[in-house]
DNA sequence: AGAATAAGTTAGGTTACCCTAACTTTTATT
DNA sequence: AATAAAAGTTAGGGTAACCTAACTTATTCT
């Protein structure tokens, strides 16, 4: 059984490789994600590796293993369908899911997560749009495109986002942009990255760092 | 902020305390009850004891103050919650609920418990027959009779359980005293202390431990 | 290539929560 | 009232997960 620590390590080398098309991560990396320091890391990654969930040999860099990613993404299964019955059942902002979801997904229980599943009706996206790996761990990682890497003329709807803390969703939504918006690419300054765009028949301009944690899918453009 | 052993420490008094009637608690009573060792309570007598949650001087016996009491009704609040939301909405049978509640309690987040509270209709009672303090901790402690304080040839209702430990509630389901159940004492074994019951229109024996477990209130005699 | 910087490791310390063993105080028994 | 038993306390240890400070190895820059 891991504790929360563990699970937590697990978790967030699956977003620093798995979930970036990276194959491994770097001790001092994880330290930056977990708020913690990389002697701390250290520490954990002997017990991680003692454990076989990991691969690590001094002063490499760190592989997650089969079993570790099958931990993880249980993990990260969780707490996506936590999210999805936090938005939809007890109506929660979607800025306002992620922290509670933090500390449901440490809950042990097969038959509270399988039954939690069906409850929602098997939801195959979190209400950030990322989405939740099967009852057997399978995960599709979708190749998803962000606004910044759209094109001038064109249209685009919102299908995510990669940021997900509170204060980027709460702008996100005032500015119209949430799941599901269409999205039109007005023009694009050079100098700074900005990117001018048309959402809901309204004209803004939003910056390049904005635009990179923005996932879109190309819609039709008639 | 309380750890999750602190509020595990202040729910535990309550049910020792308040909740029997008894005034105050003693530190190898605690230190049975939370399988733990009586030293290790001593520690955290002494922390409760900083943060002003209860009171306790040495060698004498632990009260618990009036700001321990309203944190530990939120706490078994929450725990009373969850086992309802999984029993009637996740379907899981009410031998199952308690060890799952006892994770979900320590949940912290004030949004969470109001609007499950609210998803699940502001419910009174958990899946035990147990009341739910509301969300101002106010707390009524039914005087509760249990089916050994019954008299013969009178009919009683189920409307609760002293012992949730999963065993005992497989037995009453398996028996049909489940809440509800009507019950009409038969006869009583002085020699033992067993009592012949008639439930759902078959007679049968019961122990005087499993009478003192069943809770129960009249119900018409005709 | 050599030096500077970044990345990673080790040693030793802290806190929370648990333990055993030895001790003291209180309560119960005769 | 004396003593045995029960209840409660203290001292000293262990582990998990964190820390800082000092160190080593790897990488980058000129």
């Amino acid at each position: 059984m891991l504790s929360i620590s563990e699970e937590n390590y697990l978790k967030a080398l699956i977003h620093l490789t798995m979930e970036k098309g990276i194959p491994d991560a770097g001790t001092n990396e994880l330290a930056t994600f977990l708020n913690v320091k990389p002697a701390t890391v250290n520490e954990m990654l002997k017990k991680l590796k003692e454990k076989k969930l990991i691969d690590h040999k001094k002063y490499g860099r760190i592989t997650v293993t089969a079993s570790g990613k099958k931990l993880a993404l249980e993990v990260i299964r969780k707490h996506r369908l936590w999210e999805t019955f936090l938005f939809e059942k007890l109506h929660f902002t979607w800025d306002e899911v992620h922290e509670v979801a933090e500390q449901l997904e440490h809950i042990k229980s097969k038959k509270l997560i399988d039954q939690l599943d069906r409850f929602l009706g098997f939801p195959s996206v979190d209400p950030h749009g990322e989405l939740i790996p099967n009852a057997k761990g399978e995960f599709k990682i979708k190749a998803k495109m962000t606004l910044s890497e759209g094109s001038i003329g064109h249209r685009y709807t919102v299908i995510g986002v990669k940021d997900d803390s509170s204060a980027f969703l709460q702008y996100v939504d005032k500015v119209g942009c949430t799941m599901g918006a269409k999205i039109k690419i007005v023009s694009h300054q050079s100098f700074d990255d900005t990117l001018e765009i048309e959402v809901k028949k309204l004209k803004l301009l939003v910056s390049s760092k904005f635009a990179e944690n923005i996932y879109v899918e190309a819609s039709a453009s008639h």
